[in-house]
DNA sequence: CACGGTGCCTGCCGGC
DNA sequence: TGCCGGCAGGCACCGT
């Protein structure tokens, strides 16, 4: 499940490998992968393009194109995107870029969740401010969280607008930041002492610095280690990421907790598998 | 608007 | 052994 760290991976390895190639043809083998856009229109902006700049915006791969046009994937869950890999498994390609050299970029996803589209690249510039009803996901996501604009101040103000939210489900939420998936937030949120279904108005000053500093730790760990694989993900090269072996929460319900000993519990917040340390994550007082 | 529930998808895993 | 329900989860969509 491809989050912040493991799309600036693949981003920084495309950056080195793609840049520069025009794309000579589009091929899709799902009929949903560019929806709601046929895939002919799709190949038709793309053919004869050369990508300038390979980048991360949220969780989306962001392929720079010459004319102020990008190309965006969104590997949602089992997306992968790869380059000169050999062993591909066909089964699960969904669609290919083929560039003038004779080199592709294929795109598997093997439950087909992932998706592309040809947008104007401006409307990734937004920081969710620009938020409209039925605008898509990529034209108002939130606060870069490792850019200079996310500051302890920023967040503290962003906490005070959704005071009610539980702060596990505004950690996740893409419109006010962007790029933490459910991994990197029970990860920061164990780090920061904080329990997830805490309200997000309801955090002291030295708790939102603490989560401000969880959030950067968490990610720039997670780079570093060159994504998390605790199943499908890999990176453009085919390889699995190392952050899987420093979960401190993440999958360990019942092992002890690595600060005090005490055992992770699980359950459900926003719908999404959660856990945390009884010990070091007060329960909120109901 | 905010919030919660459901569908999209497939592979995998545990129970019988 | 084989079948089947449940689960994984990011996001669109829908109802309240």
């Amino acid at each position: 499940m491809p989050e912040l760290p493991e799309v600036e991976t693949i981003a920084r390895q495309l950056r080195g490998l793609v840049v520069d190639r025009t794309i000579s043809e589009f091929e899709s083998r799902w009929v949903r992968l560019t929806e709601p856009e046929p895939a002919e229109v799709v190949g038709a902006r793309l053919r004869g393009r050369r990508i300038s700049d390979v980048r991360r915006r949220g969780k989306f791969v962001v392929f720079d194109l010459d004319g102020g046009e990008a190309l965006v994937v969104s590997l949602r869950m089992t997306g992968k995107l790869l380059y000169g890999v050999e062993d591909v498994d066909e089964r699960y390609v969904r669609g290919e870029i083929r560039f003038e050299d004779g080199t592709a970029l294929r795109f598997s996803d093997t439950r087909k969740f992932g998706r592309m589209a040809v947008i104007d690249a401006s409307t990734l510039d937004g920081n969710g401010e620009t938020r409209r009803p039925k605008m898509p996901l990529h034209a108002s996501l939130g606060q870069e969280p490792l850019a200079r604009g996310f500051t302890v101040a920023w967040l503290r103000a962003l906490l005070r607008r959704r005071p009610r939210a539980a702060i596990k489900v505004l950690l996740l939420d893409q419109r006010a930041i962007a790029g933490i998936g459910n991994i990197y937030a029970i990860e920061a949120l164990w780090r920061a002492r904080i329990h997830p279904l805490r309200k997000a108005g309801s955090l002291r000053a030295d708790e939102i610095a603490r989560l401000h500093e969880a959030i950067r730790w968490a990610l720039r760990k997670g780079i570093r280690l060159g994504g998390a694989s605790p199943s499908d993900y890999v990176d453009a090269r085919g390889n699995k990421g190392r952050m899987q072996r420093e979960f401190q929460v993440y999958a360990r319900a019942g092992e002890p907790c690595p600060r005090c000993g005490r055992a992770i519990v699980r359950s459900v917040v926003g719908g999404r598998g959660t856990f945390h340390c009884p010990r070091c994550q007060r329960v909120p007082r109901a």
